[in-house]
DNA sequence: TTCTTGATTTCCT
DNA sequence: GGAAATCAAGAAA
């Protein structure tokens, strides 16, 4: 993780939230690197926003949210998917970006693998996640210190924000961030 | 301890 | 457009 990534995600999460479109995340899973490129994140925060998972607390899933910026939040979704987030903000104080969607940038033949298709290889959080091959052994880690790393990319040209998908609390809140088409 | 609900995806009609 | 798949946190009792 360069200097200017570990500066961005010790910001408020709706400051790095939109920062980190555009930029590559990278996973090596069993010497096999797969990247994309990042182009719809979520901002969730802590006490103060009732659709996050933190916002009653410390549990023992959500712990990860309470620690260092650049910490790996995985959790399982509906029983069937993997979700990924990235910490952000300052250490006790909740805060994560969920990553929704990417474009494949490398290794898209094992994406395609991991995924079973060819299309909408990496087009939701849950596909996200299985086309980089990310579960619940990466909770917890460290970007750049675990399997996954997060290196800088192209800017994107136009960042749209909106309301926040498939929650049922908060709905009004515009913290998704996707880049324009 | 039991019940409900979810930061989803996929397949069927 | 609708439903199933499937597990764990959180709420209720």
């Amino acid at each position: 993780m360069t200097p200017a990534i570990a500066q961005l995600l010790s910001r408020p999460v709706l400051e790095a939230a939109p920062g980190l479109l555009g930029m590559r995340l990278t996973t090596v899973v069993d010497g096999e690197p797969t990247s994309l490129r990042l182009t719809e994140v979520e901002a969730y925060g802590g006490a103060d926003d009732p659709a996050s998972h933190a916002h009653r607390g410390r549990t023992g899933r959500n712990a990860p949210m309470f620690a260092d910026p650049g910490t790996v939040y995985v959790y399982r979704s509906y029983g069937i998917h993997w979700c990924v987030n990235i910490v952000t903000g300052s250490v006790g104080e909740p805060q994560a970006v969920l990553l929704r969607a990417g474009e494949p940038v490398e290794g898209l033949a094992l994406m395609q693998t991991r995924r079973g298709r060819n299309d909408h290889v990496a087009d939701g959080p849950g596909k996200l996640t299985q086309a980089l091959g990310i579960d619940a052994s990466d909770n917890g880690t460290i970007l750049g210190e675990g399997r996954i790393s997060l290196l800088e990319g192209d800017p994107p040209a136009e960042v749209v924000a909106s309301p926040r998908i498939g929650i049922s609390r908060a709905t009004s809140r515009r913290w998704r961030f996707s880049i324009a088409p």
